[in-house]
DNA sequence: ATTCTAGGTGTAAACGTTTACATTTTAGAT
DNA sequence: ATCTAAAATGTAAACGTTTACACCTAGAAT
């Protein structure tokens, strides 16, 4: 058995309370006491058991964390960025990579009704409203990351996605590109539907005309991007550039052109979004959109800490949208000097 | 507050002796009674207080999760692949992104020490005396991710980075190159110590002969490969191929080999180690050693939850090596056909 | 010397389960 | 109807903390 408070309080010849409040730092010990008690707990190893401390307290130092699991390389970014936040205030992540939207409820359920965790960190595609209601009726803090929903009353941290959009179709627009045509991803996600109204925007605001068969459906996969690469070729209009939803897309595109030889940017320009690693191993490099993931993740985190300490109000619906940046490459037809920069 | 086991002993007009045992299966209640008491929590949506639970039983249904942080794209599978036992056996994974030596430590004493977890997973690149004690000592089962240790009272699951090692350069052997290279792992690097075993035994067996000048050491990031290249292109003996260590340094490789104007296989043949998802969209496709890193995980989870469960012995040593399989594509010289298989 | 105050400490209840043991109920055998 | 064994249920202790409350002491103020 592992040590207690009571074979401490034994050893130290004081009562278990006092050993508590020496521990914690609460209520009043004396300097001397408390001295001998710190040195004994730390001779002995001494770990407060968890479930103890919950049962009293009614909270754990733990926040769950519920992730999609087709985020693939931004997983690790994510977790990472919430992570290292965690471990800096000595909290616990309790991770759980959704499969099913059913599942999604049954582990917020678990989270939050049992007092597993004080908090979560939820990020998924779309909001079932049954999970949207868990939310608003739960006690404990949740966090929403980069779900989009008319939810008002709600904190979130997102990925202006919009804003991405708008501005590197607007940077093909400058290149003068007439028919840039789009590949959008999976209708029903949000970052789709918020990259394809940046897309649309732009072209409207800024003088072209929106064409429909320019546009495209692809659901993020690379596979969908070679194969929207090959119909978007061979239709007319044909574009003179295109503007992948997702950098996955992208190295689709790339590699049916190159498999069709069609030479990129020469022939038609291709932009992608995301920033993910391989885009800068492309040839030319694919010029594209960064997204802050990893702050995405620490922001939230250290919000939730906030609200779990009280320096802000849980009640009070937050939002902050975080701004992605463009990486110019080669692909979009601006000058690039490759070269060893990129590691 | 919460539903708790009094209440629905309550509602139900029994004691909460009762309730317990309806909930769990275990012990005497009649069939009546046991409907009654089911159907009165599912209403109320009872979750057990996992904190009352833990203390009681001693058992939470949690394991906790170590990994390195430079575990980059394969941080993703291993999650993957225990996260999903976990939820088919109804179990939370507590995760930790281990950033020091002496956080593993400290973590690891956490973890164990207060029963905050059932049994830990830990990869680390290398084990650390302290820890190795750490998880001697340990009342809770440690089962160790591609640790390699001269412990042997220890659980261990590990990939064949030898036997995987020895096949691809006895690929390149049989390809009839003279001179192959290998750029290695970082040196404490316990993977990057047996790839270059494997590579050297292979090329002694199969009747090369070891040059010292063709091992030049680097730290399996794209830029060590990189520059692994230069040296080795601009030295004599120069190699005719190269094997290394892992994908990423391959990566650099072909970067340099772009701008240097060198061709692969043509003038220099290429292999690496790892598969990564962007290997396949090299030029050419990159042959390599594919790693069953999610399979890793979830062999390694399940055999875990075995000793929980009592039905193997937690005190017994066990050691699992699981075998890589080569992952032919052009850069070694093979004849490859590229298509849109690779999706 | 007595009273007061406040800091230091102890006692015991509370948190929500599980479970050994005691007790009651049930049903089958007589 | 009575007895008995088994089944069903209840009682209470245990798990290891935190904390409200009570108590004790020592020194300051009277």
């Amino acid at each position: 058995m592992n040590t207690n408070i009571v074979e401490i309080a034994k050893r130290a010849g004081v009562s278990i309370a006092t050993v508590s409040r020496a521990l914690n730092n609460n209520g009043a010990v004396r300097e001397v006491t408390r001295q001998r008690i710190l040195s004994i707990s730390k001779e002995l190893n001494y770990i407060p058991n968890p479930h103890a401390r919950g049962l009293s307290r009614k909270t754990t130092d733990t926040i769950g964390v519920i992730l999609p699991e087709l985020i693939d390389e931004f997983f690790m970014d994510i977790i990472h960025g919430i992570d290292e936040e965690a471990y800096r205030a000595n909290k616990f992540v309790l991770i759980s990579s959704s499969h099913s939207q059913r599942n999604i409820i049954e582990t917020l359920l678990e989270f939050m009704g049992s007092g597993r965790v004080d908090g979560v960190i939820l990020m998924v595609p779309q909001l079932h409203t049954e999970a949207a209601e868990l939310i608003q009726q739960s006690k404990r803090p949740v966090i929403l990351l980069n779900v989009c929903s008319d939810l008002k009353d709600v904190i979130s941290f997102n990925i202006d996605d919009y804003q991405g959009a708008f501005a590197i179709t607007e940077h093909l627009i400058k290149h003068n590109y007439q028919k840039i045509a789009t590949i959008s991803g999976p209708s029903e996600n949000c970052d789709a539907e918020e990259r394809l109204r940046g897309y649309q925007e732009a072209v409207i605001q800024l003088g072209l005309s929106l064409d429909k068969n320019l546009i495209i459906s692809g659901d993020f996969t690379a596979r969908s991007g070679y194969d929207g690469f090959k119909r978007l070729i061979n239709q007319t209009p044909k574009p003179d550039a295109i503007f992948a939803a997702n950098d996955m897309m992208a190295v689709g595109i790339f590699e049916s052109a190159r498999e069709s030889g069609i030479k990129i940017p020469d022939d038609i320009a291709v932009v992608g979004f995301d920033d993910i690693y391989m885009s800068r191993f492309l040839q030319p490099r694919l010029t594209t959109v960064h997204v802050p993931i990893q702050e995405l993740g620490s922001k939230a985190i250290q919000y939730l800490f906030k609200m779990l300490s009280g320096e802000v109000d849980s009640k009070l619906p937050y939002r902050e949208v975080l701004s992605t940046s463009l990486v110019i490459g080669g692909s979009c037809g601006c000058p690039y000097q490759s070269g060893h920069n990129i590691f």
